[in-house]
DNA sequence: TTATTCTGCTAAAAGGTTTTACCTAAATTA
DNA sequence: TAATTTAGGTAAAACCTTTTAGCAGAATAA
């Protein structure tokens, strides 16, 4: 019914006093602005009386901030992506921040169109997994003096605050694991996009490849633009074709799904015929039988630098080029001993 | 550098005209307030020219509207609600809205802490998956006539639209099932808490019982407010003194993932020694083998059915008792044939 | 005593919109 | 011709804060 919210104004009328002094009192200024104490103590109690709440709209208006911090990544609904939404949440909270997210779908179109609509809704930070071709809107928003970091991947030529994790040493890593598994035979699975994280996992890849006798075969798949029927025939048509595979690598864990179901509808054993290793843990790939080695990224590390960052530059106005590259952690399980 | 964001103001002095006049043109009522078209195009090229976006800021303060829907569940990283987020979020920025997300962690206090504060933030709608002990609070909601629709769960005395499946029927279903696939002992795993939804699961499953000779063991984990290992070794705990079981409910697929660890560890065949059924459906239960039957929830349409109701509210202001209630899909697996 | 400082408080502007109420000159109607 | 309507616009209030600049009176200093 009453949805008239009370405002300072009608505190103001209904003590005798003005706006100014119970704007004061509200934001911890009155000792400093010399408001009596028996006066503070009035408005106060009134305040708590009527349990008033100041609007965050007009505040907003007033000084420029929302307190708002957009969390812009390719699909919210990704467990990855969600996990880090769950743990930056807290921090932000905590800090009076607010999070609007959205998932671009990496599409560079409707990213642009977003941030575009982020920025009259005034935001106050970009937390964004940057799709491809997005240098100039960044670098405009570093330039408008909007608090930007980057995760996931970020962008060569703009010099702006990222977290991110060893995507190349780790996939060698694994790679190398597979080859002292004995593989001669190794596949490497992965998106079709240029995405830096991407790139880097195919180059540690490769570089494990070097001066070993091991053979390899590529396979990129489109993963989001394609329908999910035609990823898995692709992925399906891939291993009936390398049938000499020994070994793969899945650059991220929903390819390894597929992967996983190709495998078993072929009728391979895992590890006997071949082994598995995939980026991003997954709870699934310790209950599978064999559970499966992955690569598991840091989140915890990973939203707690995040907001680290983004907090310090919304608040104390920071240097911008904060590169932060963390380590991840290799959980060896193909062994076949369940644990 | 430019921080200074042009506004009406600015554009109606470098065009001599006034404000309103700006104001009325970009609100397309140029015609209904008989601007000219030839001051209507100057305008427009004008303000396409310097690409002018109206602040939503003062728009909020001034149309007491912020366009901004708070989705709040119990876990926003849960697989369940970070799918349903991505649905809503389409829809939701298709007709102009933003969504702020939190986590309650079925948490009471948290829960109305977080409430009081998104109201001041002027949020339009809240979409909520309510704990318990939350009826004063969604009443005064619905009195003070924002917008609000319950998912998932609903709060029995509190007269407010909702959206939630057939928790019930669904899991007679399945319980049924595993009758007929000749289980005498049924386990039901649930969470300790007095969630609507757990609750229906419950009966479901009691009411498949009677009349047949099947007897069952209950056990109910305080899932999120004890750690992690401790529910799991609470679930180990129950399997081990519950030799006799041939079939287990799960009522949440995460309970499913600790039950399947803990059969894992105590030796178990699936299906052979005991059959699984599990309530919310996952990727990972139709990759496992043998592949596990389970009801999945239709999250499009409750994602759907969640924004209609709640845009209807919003522009409408339509009537605030919605209630509907979705039918599931039992998704049969065990059968070993694998597809 | 006069000049200065301090105490306690307030008026008003600014932030960017939307919208109501109104104005003047031209066109139409009676 | 006189009265009314229409065309084309505008001034100003309202939404709710924060903050600057300042005011009157009391206390202190010179």
């Amino acid at each position: 019914m009453a949805k008239k919210k009370t405002s300072i104004k009608d505190i103001a009328e209904a003590l005798g006093v003005s706006i100014t002094t119970v704007s004061f009192i509200l934001n911890g200024k009155a000792r400093e602005k010399r408001i009596s104490d028996e006066m503070t103590g009035k408005v106060q109690d009134y305040i708590k009386k009527i349990g008033y709440k100041p609007s965050h709209i007009a505040q907003s208006l007033r000084l420029g901030k929302s307190k708002i911090i957009v969390f812009m990544v390719e699909d919210i609904s990704n467990q990855f992506f969600a996990s880090i939404a769950r743990l930056i949440e807290e921090k932000a909270y905590k800090n009076g921040y607010k999070i609007i997210y959205c998932s671009t779908e990496n599409d560079t179109i409707k990213t642009k169109e977003l941030i575009s609509t982020f920025k009259m809704r005034n935001v106050d930070g970009f937390i964004i997994t940057p799709t491809p071709g997005l240098e100039h809107v960044v670098r405009k928003l570093l330039e408008e003096d909007f608090a930007v970091v980057l995760f996931d991947r970020w962008i060569p030529d703009v010099d702006c605050s990222y977290v991110v994790v060893e995507n190349k040493l780790s996939a060698k890593e694994a790679t190398q694991h597979l080859i002292h598994q004995g593989c001669k035979n190794l596949g490497f699975v992965t998106v079709d996009s240029s995405q830096t994280q991407m790139n880097d996992r195919m180059d540690g890849f490769l570089e494990a490849l070097i001066g070993t006798e091991a053979k390899s075969a590529i396979l990129k798949v489109k993963f989001h633009t394609i329908s999910e029927q035609e990823a898995s025939r692709k992925i399906l048509e891939f291993f009936s074709s390398h049938p000499e595979l020994d070994g793969v690598f899945f650059s991220t864990n929903y390819l390894a799904f597929e992967g996983l179901h190709a495998l078993i509808k072929l009728g391979k054993k895992i590890p006997e015929q071949i082994r598995l290793v995939s980026f991003d843990d997954h709870y699934f790939f310790n209950l599978f039988q064999p559970p499966i080695t992955a690569i598991e990224q840091p989140i915890e590390e990973i939203a707690e630098n995040l907001m680290d960052l983004m907090l310090k530059q919304l608040e104390h106005g920071e240097v911008q080029n904060n590169k932060i590259i963390l380590p991840n952690k290799l959980n060896l399980r193909e062994s076949s001993v369940y644990k």
